[in-house]
DNA sequence: ATAATTTGTTAGACTTGTCTAACAAATATA
DNA sequence: TATATTTGTTAGACAAGTCTAACAAATTAT
């Protein structure tokens, strides 16, 4: 029986993993908030379960059994998220949080359920894939809107942060998923962004710029 | 922060203590599939916090402060029953494991919605009332169907068991929350039950007739 | 009233997940 | 290259929640 702390560790290697970077003891103490001889010790024992592939100073990486374990647990976040707010009437920046709980309820009823009602759904409300039960995901090319070039029009379909602070800015700012946005101008200094959306011209920062992801 | 194993046992302290015969050690073992010693260790840790009175060899009793507590997660176990039923579509006999989880989940917010959702519902499916914000119970003066004279019409309005094994069986014989049953006789022996139900003619074994509350 | 049985308690061990303090390796900086 | 800084590891402690073994109190049966 995989433990709630165990999931939370397998969703984070995950997640890191998907960046260049890689999966560092810094950066999962970091996400979880946890000390960095704490990962140290659950990092072990993952290993010796044959969850992550992991040797001494360099990063640690999951293995097939631990990949797929992760996933299950992602699809059970995402679907989470989307009935909160497709079903129970949730903000999109509500969502994250207790869909971070929800996740790990054991009754696979539960989640097989919500698929029902949701019909089979492929993304979550932040435009992020929901792994099939298979844990598959469709693979994506998404650009950051950060790197596209001035005066062409891009469609946004996701976010890399489901913070609530960021998706309420995104909201308040009246840029919502779905969105066609044109690039009139950037900044070369710090990235600076004019976009149009709906006929409306707003700046972003370039550190906005950097959490959305268009098509 | 009040952890998952410590709401079990205030909630499961709470329902024995509605019997006449109290929340005892050996009781609470059973209830919670936990050794004697162990109860013994957390219920002394439980009066530490000052939830639980208890004397040696003595029963334990909640505390004002203990008593509120169950209550909450009372709450959202039976909110999260109806919500599973109503909205979700499960069957009655389905809810209970899954409301064993999910009554642990601390967003307010969520249960909040729920709440809203099912505009402030008084009774869970299995007729068990549903503790209002501050803890507040309707008090219902119930009597078993045991206990119910010969010749006498009464209406189902709740079950004390709510294992998947007993509702099923309900449901298969065709006995439903609310509807009107008609004591026709008891067997003196060991109160063996005929009873007439929507113009259908049933027997219940008396052990049956005890988990029938009506009114 | 004594003995047998049931119920409750204490002592001590173990696992999980966390921490701090001390130290070692790797990387960046001078 | 030598030194300083950052990153990672080991050792050891601790709280929560569980267990088994041994024993004590309370209850029931003889
Ligand atoms: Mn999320
Ligand atoms: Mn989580
Ligand atoms: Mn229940
Ligand atoms: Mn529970």
């Amino acid at each position: 029986m995989r433990t709630l702390a165990e999931e939370n560790y397998l969703k984070a290697i995950y997640n890191l993993s998907q960046n260049e970077t890689g999966a560092t003891a810094s950066k999962l103490s970091e996400k979880l908030n946890v000390k960095l001889p704490t990962i140290n010790s659950m990092v072990n024992k993952l290993a010796d379960k044959e969850l992550v592939e992991y040797q001494k100073y360099k990063g640690f990486i999951l293995t097939e059994k631990g990949q797929k374990q992760a996933l299950e647990v992602i699809r059970k976040h995402r679907l989470t998220e989307l009935f909160l707010v497709k079903i129970m009437g949730f903000g999109w920046e509500e969502v994250h949080d207790i869909a971070e709980e929800v996740e790990h309820i054991k009754s696979p009823l539960f989640f097989e359920k919500m698929d029902l009602i949701l019909s089979n759904p492929k993304y979550d409300p932040h435009g992020a894939p929901i792994p099939d039960k298979n844990g598959k995901l469709p693979k994506t090319n998404l650009k950051l809107l950060a790197n596209i070039e001035i005066g062409k029009t891009v469609r946004f379909v996701a976010v890399s942060d489901s913070s609530s602070d960021f998706l309420s800015y995104l909201s308040r700012v009246g840029i919502s998923l779905y969105s066609n946005i044109e690039i009139i101008d950037r900044e070369v200094f710090d990235g600076l962004l004019k976009i149009k959306v709906n006929k409306i011209t707003t700046t972003l920062s370039g550190q906005v710029a950097e959490k959305i992801l268009v098509e």
